[in-house]
DNA sequence: TCTGGGGTCCTAGGACCC
DNA sequence: TCTGGGGTCCTAGGACCC
């Protein structure tokens, strides 16, 4: 039996935590550069507000029902998950931390003592919301996809929890489930069901499984068509404790972002590129990886009449892999010139790092240009460097190439609560 | 004026190898 | 004149997820 445990509205349940005024109002939260709704609370849905709205197209309606707005502010849902999943792994031996706001746990181990499935549900419910203060979810079944279904119908009830553990309520379930409901169909396979016919998860399991095999993506169709029959395909990824993150093993690390106003100056786009690759460097030292492929990619506006392809990405190769902030910043840099159109106007910019291998086993150059003197001094040098703006914040000490700290590239971001649990400045202050 | 960011997995096609 | 089969690796692109 596997449960998902996923937590309700979770940025705007984050929000509420600390600003109890909020409940019962209409919230939403804005992902970042002010762009789009993330997250809205049910008062929200039921005003119509959509998920991945523009803000700038529903703000007139947002203003005229009251609507409460927030930036989002990521060192706090960062934090507020971390203490979720922490009280999540009390309930079982092994916890896969899927996303920011859910997990599945493995309960096929577990003894059950006395208890049946619906109260270990009612539960982790109740040590979430006492704990941490967030609402959250609980499906159960035998397979992941099956423990989502589960989770989706539990939102709707008044208990929170549905367990799937007989026939009959399975086939309820995928009765009661539209195709675009499952995971795993999105926004392109849903109308190809719909078209041919297949409305339900239940009419998509009654389909022969050599039709969904051709016509559902391949084996990836096929594994759900399966899942949803009750076999478990999907693969188990427990995380690890000391991890404290998220998943196995990355197979890449990006930063990207979007600017506050379209960007040509060279100077300002370097200084862009070389603050992402700092903060990509850093993931990567913080996960013990070294890369050794780099893509530097800028945008142009995809919205534009004229658009035509809009992003545009240099890979470049790295003798050996690395996490060196200063050796992947001129690498970074270099394929930053090779992209750049004089004149062009650029909206987004970012990194990516793949490639990734253990920290520390590198494989050494053919050229013998790794000199592990020099190897040894780097990794000294970043462990400083890291440990310094741990302790007195990001950015407290840093390349030069980044640019004055208040950049001209910078998002909006208009509507930021305070970092409640993460920053000394921000923390409450009673006064007596 | 204003439209996010960070991931995963799979497939197809080309280059290249023996 | 005739022009195989099996494999790997890489890249680009598609589809999906939260």
């Amino acid at each position: 039996m596997y449960a998902l445990v996923d937590c309700n509205n979770f940025y705007v349940s984050c929000e509420r935590v600390f600003q109890p005024r909020l409940l019962g109002m209409p919230v939403v939260v804005l992902s970042n550069n002010d762009g789009c709704l993330i997250s809205r609370s049910d008062e929200a849905k039921a005003l119509g507000l959509k998920m991945g709205e523009p803000y700038f197209k529903v703000k007139p309606l947002l203003e005229q029902h009251g609507v409460q707005v927030f930036s989002s502010n990521y060192a706090l849902y960062g934090d507020l998950s971390r203490r979720v999943m922490r009280v999540l792994a009390q309930f079982a031996p092994e916890v896969e931390v899927y996303s920011i706001d859910e997990s599945f746990l493995n309960l096929h181990e577990l003894r059950y003592c006395n208890q049946t499935a619906a109260e270990i549900g009612a539960d982790i419910r109740e040590a979430v919301k006492l704990q941490v203060g967030i609402p959250v979810c609980v499906g159960m079944a035998a397979t992941k996809t099956l423990a989502k279904l589960a989770n989706r119908l539990a939102r709707k009830t008044t208990c929170g929890v549905v367990v799937l553990d007989s026939a009959e309520d399975v086939h309820a379930a995928l009765q009661a489930t539209a195709v675009q409901d499952i995971w795993g169909i999105g926004r392109r396979l849903a109308p190809k069901l719909q078209a041919a016919g297949v409305q339900t998860a239940a009419e998509l399991v009654a389909m022969p499984e050599s039709w969904v095999r051709r016509h559902l993506g391949g084996v990836v169709g096929q594994r759900l068509w399966r899942e949803l029959r009750g076999e478990a395909c999907l693969t188990w990824h427990p995380t690890d404790e000391e991890d404290g993150g998220i998943a196995p093993r990355r197979h890449s690390v990006a930063c990207t972002r979007s600017f506050g106003r379209p960007q040509q100056d060279a100077t300002v786009l370097s200084e862009a590129v070389a603050t992402f690759i700092t903060r990509a460097a850093e993931k990567l030292r913080r996960q013990q990886l070294s890369a050794h492929l780099l893509t530097v990619l800028l945008g142009t506006d995809r919205f534009a009449p004229t658009a035509g392809a809009s992003t545009h990405t240099a890979v470049l190769h790295l003798p050996s892999a690395t996490h060196d902030t200063g050796e992947l910043l001129r690498v970074a840099l270099r394929g930053l010139r090779q992209l750049l159109r004089p004149g062009q106007a650029y909206v987004r910019a970012g990194v990516v790092l793949s490639g990734l291998e253990p920290a520390g086993h590198p494989q050494l150059d053919l050229f013998g240009a790794t000199d592990p003197a020099r190897l040894q001094r780097q990794e000294q040098l970043m462990q400083a460097l890291d440990c310094v703006n741990r302790r007195f914040g990001r950015g407290m000490v840093r390349y030069a190439a980044t640019g004055q700290r208040s950049a001209p590239w910078a998002g909006r971001s208009a509507f930021r609560s305070p970092a409640f649990t993460t920053c000394w400045d921000d923390l409450w202050q009673v006064k007596c």
